[in-house]
DNA sequence: TTACATAATGTTATATTATAACAATTTAAT
DNA sequence: ATTAAATTGTTATAATATAACATTATGTAA
């Protein structure tokens, strides 16, 4: 139910780099990386990230600005997106709860909106870090 | 439960002014709009905004780099904000839901892991907008 | 009230994140 | 082949945020 988007030169090259990464990667880490396989310009950068991030290939970390590879099954909830953060070592890892998505995909507010897309970020200690 | 913090002078200028704004201010824009009352750098800015975000008398909103005045009674959950945000208007509302910061509170995830904080910003259309 | 620690301020410079504008090229559908 | 849409390349610049250091104000304890 889903569209096999095939990525183009940079899109793939951005995304492997992305989805290689044990953390979410920062733009700017990105271009430095991917310099010796031509691409130069932030912009090169940012418009392949729009890109993996509109298809939801990758999905971007807001209160961090950095980007990470989408590990739900090529996320088919690229509009529910559901983070926990560890604030000591920044490690960043992809919830999928059934429980919570359905939840949050229900929820209206007090004038009876719904919603069409959310992105939920938990904060706090992971294992290594307790 | 809850102490009181004095604001300073840049703090209150600042807080005051993203107290009156009917939508989220940028920093830069706050600078520009403080200017006339002596506050000149960007870093003046910030650090109040810094604070005011510490103490809970305002929210970054994550995804728009912007910042709005609680209006959740000065914010006892500071470290648990949910807004709303229309993506034709940009209009931003708090949502202050018992069920939803409840069910965050205490979710879960798979490693049985709690969460000392978290952020939810949905998005959708406005009344308005509709 | 003096001494000390802590927090806030002022200032300059710089780092980081992101987009504008325009030309050229590739891709995919008629 | 023709054309529209998407992608790329490139330069310049805008927008967001912090580093470093000197100074001043505020609160607390002897
Ligand atoms: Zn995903
Ligand atoms: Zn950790
Ligand atoms: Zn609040
Ligand atoms: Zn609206």
């Amino acid at each position: 139910m889903h569209k096999e988007h095939t990525l183009t030169k940079n899109q793939q090259i951005i995304f492997d780099l992305i989805d290689k990464s044990p953390e979410p990667m920062k733009a700017y880490s990105i271009l430095f990386n991917v310099q010796k396989k031509g691409i130069k310009a932030p912009l090169q950068v940012y418009r392949a990230l729009d890109k993996l991030v509109e298809i939801g290939k990758i999905h971007k970390i807001e209160s961090r600005n950095a980007f990470i590879a989408c590990h739900n099954s090529s996320c088919q909830v690229a509009n529910a997106t559901a983070f926990s953060i560890c604030e000591v070592c920044e490690k960043v890892t992809e919830i999928s709860s059934v429980g919570l998505s359905k939840y949050l995909a229900n929820f209206k507010d007090k004038d009876g909106m719904k919603y069409s897309k959310y992105n939920l970020e938990f904060f706090g200690l992971c294992k290594k870090c307790r």
